[in-house]
DNA sequence: GTAATACCTAAACCTAACTTTAGGTCAAGG
DNA sequence: CCTTGACCTAAAGTTAGGTTTAGGTATTAC
């Protein structure tokens, strides 16, 4: 059994953030002997599973409510997969429209690479093909070399 | 000329926000008619660039620092390219740990598949071999198969 | 003439995930 | 005895990027 300020150590987390998660209800189980929260297994455990959850940019109701899920059993696998799920197709997106952002941000780095060569943007504007591919249009139409 | 109500729509962006992106300061040049705001060319590009810099995750400051910068002429080309470099090195390192946020997902998703089908996790659990490469264990391990 | 619109401002509100503050208990050390 | 440090609570503050509200002006429509 640790105190909030062992475990915050443990994990390098602030010991307040500790009481929030614990307002938040993410450890059901948690004792106090006397008033002070007393860590357990459990707990550790639980705060493993909110960092690993977190890097998937899940909301900390969200992460309570797969909690809620695995303490009831088998017969919740399918919401807890369905809940997987969404997250899945939600980070896929997001990684798309990022790679977009880092096409045009990329486009950006070379566009000033050049002008900064040459002293203004004349050439680099004049360098840019009018016929480029849709997908690829985009980013320059995007990016529009301001 | 345009009002704001008209750029709302040709942007699809609520006339508040114009507002306040005025506010913020990103129309340095616009003018107006008896108080009321008069969008031309060079507001609608402005929106145009925001727009897109928003999309790289790009904060307001930053965008209106890069207005300035443009408006200062060839000498703020480093400072601009360093500004994009800056916004690329990060955008890379997070769709790398959302790759690997991705990574977890589908294993999760793979897990309650399995659960799912089992009606337990017990072979699923077992079937998670000791001795992955280091890269992937980590995911097994982030995922640690709660 | 009055009602509906479109515009204006300042200021309050919103969300999420914390952090900070103010005020209080309790045990050990000097 | 009294100060330091670790714990506690409730409530307010923080951040960004807006949105909403309350109150006011001005034009057009009936």
């Amino acid at each position: 059994m640790y105190t909030i300020g062992q475990v915050a150590d443990m994990f390098g987390l602030p010991v307040s953030t500790l009481r929030y998660y614990d307002k938040q209800g993410l450890f059901p189980e948690l004792e106090r002997t006397s008033g002070i929260r007393r860590f357990g297994d459990t707990e550790l455990e639980a705060l493993r599973v909110i960092e690993c959850l977190k890097k998937a940019g899940m909301e900390i109701k969200d992460i309570r409510l797969f909690m809620e899920w695995c303490a009831e059993g088998p017969s919740t696998y399918p919401k807890r997969k369905a809940m997987f799920e969404e997250r899945k197709a939600h980070m896929e997106s997001e990684i798309a429209n990022m790679n977009r952002a880092l096409d045009m941000l990329k486009f950006k780095c070379w566009y000033y690479e050049q002008a900064i060569q040459d002293g203004n943007e004349d050439r680099v504007k004049a360098l840019i093909p009018d016929d480029l591919p849709e997908e690829i249009k985009d980013t320059y139409d995007n990016a529009h070399t301001q």
